[in-house]
DNA sequence: GCAGTTCATATAGCGTTGCTATAGGTGCTA
DNA sequence: TAGCACCTATAGCAACGCTATATGAACTGC
């Protein structure tokens, strides 16, 4: 995280609120170990950032810019959907990684208070469902859908937060992120990221269309065809992840 | 909210801050106006409850018993999927009913002070799954379910507190609902509601795993076996409206 | 080169917070 | 009636967020 530009004693305090949020571990944060870490005096923050909260807003606005700024610069893979799911995944890296900062984020939001840093990551989130849109690739409303999958995101990594790091687990934000897409995507087909979840997206393919052809009574395949096809369709469902 | 059966000062102070927490408006609430409220004193609260945070603890639980009691009340429709839409929107309610109480429970989640209440509502959310993979409408294991649900649930339901009353819209909590339950139920063609993607659930599912099958190199079948098969998935994919 | 203004910082301290060391009352069982 | 838990109160500590006030430095206009 880096503040730049600014004035010496603001930047510090930056630093040192962020550094001391960083670690805090979830302990509450005082001004008083702020300023003394920054080398500065109780007045010059209430000077620079008007209170407490003002110093947290602008750490905040800073990690989240920066992160942000990450997000832009991640080259368009031409594949807008794939786009959203480093997003997603973006995202709660940056919850892991800055629990504290997070919470103060996401964690405390209020009406009377709410930090626009929600409304700007709900506009970097239809600027790419935009794309995925004009390529056609949507089934709603770009600012809906980029609500929706934000408020998921959002709730996946307070869950991962809340948990004990140990038993930390990511197949929560990959199933959710991937049913959020799936459900707000047009074109179906495109599901299923590449790498590491390829193949459980094939069982699932594969139960969602038994379950449906169980279902339809398809007449687009013979009897005897249908048997063996669905005998292939229960190997791949249950092969080994 | 009731609190019968506790010993009379105990209640008061579950009361008194119940109430102060109801009505604060986002402002902090004090160990000292709660315990004048109650008329009791300092000690009195930390013999019963430990410290403040023990004592909002009690509070929520209580709340929350209560909310899942409501819950439970329910008669299942015989539709598990839709008791569960019924459920989210329970939840939301509930949030939205007392957002102070909520943001206590799911908005400063943190590992070394995650309350019960988390595993709480998710074992109540796997229960209702448990009916719905039952009746072999879910395409996924109950529990990652349930979790994943629920974390889209308190995402949703922070984000609507977050807004300003005024233009709170909860289309944002039905699309994400249904887009997670229809992500997680086998059976797609039973969706209510937003119906409206014109191909069969036999015809998503097979261009779905069929994307699935190219991008995963899966073993589970020979070569000649694959082609056949997608040859056979080709045809269901094409088949006419 | 100097007065006026503005910005940045410091000293000291106010009121409130969460919490506790200590002790007194109350009602039960023996 | 003695003893013993349990419950509650008085008084006060250390830490908190924040501010009234004052001092120094840097720039501005003449």
């Amino acid at each position: 995280m880096s503040f730049e530009g600014q004035p010496p004693a603001k930047m510090r305090l930056l630093r040192a609120a962020a550094e001391l949020l960083a670690n805090s571990a979830g302990a509450p944060v005082s001004t008083r170990q702020i300023t003394q870490l920054a080398g500065v005096s109780a007045p010059t923050l209430y000077h620079h950032f008007g209170d407490k909260e003002g110093l947290f807003d602008a750490v905040v606005s800073a990690g989240f810019e920066e992160y942000v700024a990450g997000e832009r610069d991640f080259a368009p893979s031409g594949q807008p959907l794939e786009d959203i799911r480093r997003m997603w995944d973006n995202h709660v890296q940056f919850g892991l990684n800055q629990p504290e900062l997070y919470l103060v984020m996401f964690g405390n939001i209020r009406p009377e208070s709410r930090p626009a840093i929600v409304a700007d990551a709900e506009a970097l989130m239809e600027e790419m469902l935009n794309k995925a849109a004009a390529a056609g690739q949507l089934s709603v409303q770009p600012r809906e859908a980029a609500r929706s999958i934000l408020a998921a995101n959002v709730g996946v990594t307070l869950m991962l937060i809340a948990e004990p790091v140990v038993d930390r687990n990511l197949d929560l934000s990959t199933m959710t992120r991937d049913a959020m897409i799936y459900a707000v995507s047009s074109d179906q087909a495109e599901q299923n990221g590449s790498g590491d979840s390829g193949r459980s997206s094939v069982v699932v393919a594969a139960i969602a269309l038994n379950a449906a052809l169980q279902a339809s009574h398809s007449d687009q395949l013979s009897s005897s065809e249908l048997k063996l096809f669905l005998e292939w369709l229960h190997r791949i469902s249950t092969s080994p992840t």
